[in-house]
DNA sequence: ATTATTCCTATTATTGAAGTAGGAGATAAA
DNA sequence: TTTATCTCCTACTTCAATAATAGGAATAAT
């Protein structure tokens, strides 16, 4: 039971996303990778798929880049997730009841459907913006305040 | 972020032991096998965890077999799970700080920290007993109930 | 025309999951 | 005592997914 690296590297991509694109300027994916330090190549799979389901939008060309396509607290976590890692199944029987024989009778398929509700529902309470605001909450914590 | 056949048929498995090891009779892993439609050599492998781990009880030799080394209702789905599949930390960097660079100021590493305990906490608050319960429950709503 | 970006399709290497196979050790029944 | 029936242990195999890498085509600004 782990995020694969699609998972992570794409969700924090997606912040430093959030982030970086202020007033519809594109970010560069050599950036986000540069500043998350992921490979580039690997990083365009992840922003291909982001793109095919519409969750950014791609500018090509020179001075292209990428953007959010939804305001940075319309996205949740949930969302992200969802379409790197798939639809939170913790077994395929959830979905398709095919896919085990007795899962009429499952009990366990009960406590799957239960667990997997429950993490949708901490995953759609985060959006992007406000993780964003967490992260800046907790540079400013590490670095020293001055007052005046 | 699926479960694996390890953790499915493991607590299937401890259910089934839960309710057919009445009074100290132990129960062979053919048969819980062939109820729970898994193969018996796999089992032994999961049931090897779980000796090791000291959740069931073993008795060699002919006539030999598996008892749940704790009352059914003190064994929670988090306990079997997590011995079968592992803490469930989504990601590494969770209980090892070290496997992320930046994980001091990483972010999302918080949200899985939130989203692995939520996850415990749904899995502490179920044990054997109540799904044995959730199952006899289940199955009688299937079959006809006849009054007199 | 050049340069810098996204986009698309293969390919590879490594790992983990899922299960098999064969036999050793233990114990009760015959 | 022998035999049948269990658990136990180690090794092996097979398959699919993950995590990348690689090379180039399409696009658009300079
Ligand atoms: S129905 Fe799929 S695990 Fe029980
Ligand atoms: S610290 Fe591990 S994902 Fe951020």
């Amino acid at each position: 039971m782990k995020i694969s690296t699609k998972g992570r590297y794409g969700l924090r991509a997606m912040i430093d996303l959030a982030k970086y694109s202020k007033e519809g300027t594109p970010v560069f994916l050599s950036d986000i990778a540069k500043r998350q330090d992921v490979s580039g190549k690997y990083l365009e799979h992840i922003f291909g798929a982001l793109h095919k389901a519409g969750i950014v939008k791609a500018l090509r060309g020179r001075n292209g880049g990428y953007l959010l396509n939804k305001q940075p607290d319309e996205i949740t976590l949930n969302e992200v997730i969802t379409i790197l890692e798939g639809p939170c199944n913790l077994v395929d029987c959830v979905s398709d009841a095919g896919a085990c024989n007795k899962a009429g009778t499952c009990v366990t398929r009960d406590i799957w459907k239960i667990l997997g509700s429950k993490i949708e529902e901490v995953l759609n309470s985060y959006t992007l913006s406000s993780l964003v605001q967490m992260q800046s909450e907790k540079t400013q914590q590490d670095s020293p305040m001055y007052y005046i």
